[in-house]
DNA sequence: ACCTGAACACCGTTCAAGT
DNA sequence: ACCTGAACACCGTTCAAGT
């Protein structure tokens, strides 16, 4: 995650960086341990709040939250491939709540790594989203405003309506995906 | 991009890595050019090439590739807000496919997003997995598969079945978007 | 046998000093 | 005015030398 180096947490632990090797193998390690000991934040509402649906909504809203008040951890989660307990426990619990939905457990499985895979990459996108990348979304909202009408019809009809809706998006996008794993069987 | 540094790029140009900035701001801008740089390589199938659904799934398919073939370039894709001449083209191009599809142009909008969202982490997913990885791979694959029945039963049942599939994982996941979409208004 | 300081091979960015 | 070598403040990783 953004700022978190070897040498740093050597430093926070009094000692220098070749130590922690000790420990873990390398970078991406201490990355994955991270990861996995955050994840363990998730909640996962219980049985009885709302529908399935609901709440594996809730759950993936947790995991989002989680990955995004740690600034560059959403990047982590989206190059490691974690092992860790919570990771197990909260795949385990996604699972579960597809297959309430009535879904077969082969195409739940899929179902899981897409709705995280996006989970992730849209916590990524936010999370580069702030700080000092107001530069670039400027530049990107010029370039796609000052688009000519002929040549680019569609993107000119929209305007400022091409970066609209915060969290809306994100709620659309999850009901995107919801419905689309329910209509489309595995091949 | 992988291994695509400022110093290695200004040593390729025979001069300092301080007079780059007399093109660029900073890295993320480098980043920025390159990535739209090979966007251009993205082909649109022309409008006579079967449904605007396979036209839209060839597009990106194509998209995906491009970014693959360069080793961390999926990642630049998905931390860099976009706004080069080749990105507005395609995102038109793709915005026309999902009108053709009968689509109302503000979800259109939306759905452009996601689905580049989407294929840029498809295939930052496939980059991490090449390489020397395997080692990550295969902790997870004995991390979830020596999980207790009683306290994981679906990922105990599953097994070896979550790490299945590859193309037709990623083929079955774009029918998912594409299908979410077409049902999944926007509020 | 275990630990770690120092070294190695890199980074992005800045800025004073040259032309 | 323009360019850039050298410096600054970082990295991850290795390994010889110490205990």
């Amino acid at each position: 995650m953004a700022g978190l180096s070897l040498r740093k947490v050597a430093a926070a632990l009094d000692t220098g960086a070749a130590s922690l090797y000790v420990y873990v193998a390398n970078l991406d390690e201490l990355h994955a341990l991270v990861l996995d000991r955050v994840l363990g934040e998730v909640v996962t509402p219980p049985q009885q709040d709302g529908d399935w649906r609901s709440r594996l909504k809730a759950a993936l809203r947790s995991y989002s939250e989680a990955l995004y008040a740690r600034p560059g951890l959403a990047q982590v989660a989206l190059s490691t491939i974690p092992s860790g307990p919570n990771m197990v426990e909260l795949t385990e619990c996604l699972l579960d709540l597809l297959q309430q939905g009535g879904m077969e457990l082969d195409r739940a499985a899929w179902a899981v790594d897409l709705l995280l895979l996006h989970t992730s990459a849209f916590a990524a996108e936010r999370d580069n989203r702030r700080g000092d990348d107001k530069v670039a979304l400027r530049r990107a909202q010029e370039a796609l405003g000052s688009v000519s009408p002929e040549k680019h019809p569609h993107i000119h009809a929209l305007g400022a309506e091409l970066f609209s809706g915060e969290q809306s998006r994100y709620d659309w996008a999850l009901d995107v995906l919801i419905n689309g794993v329910l209509n489309t069987p595995r091949p």
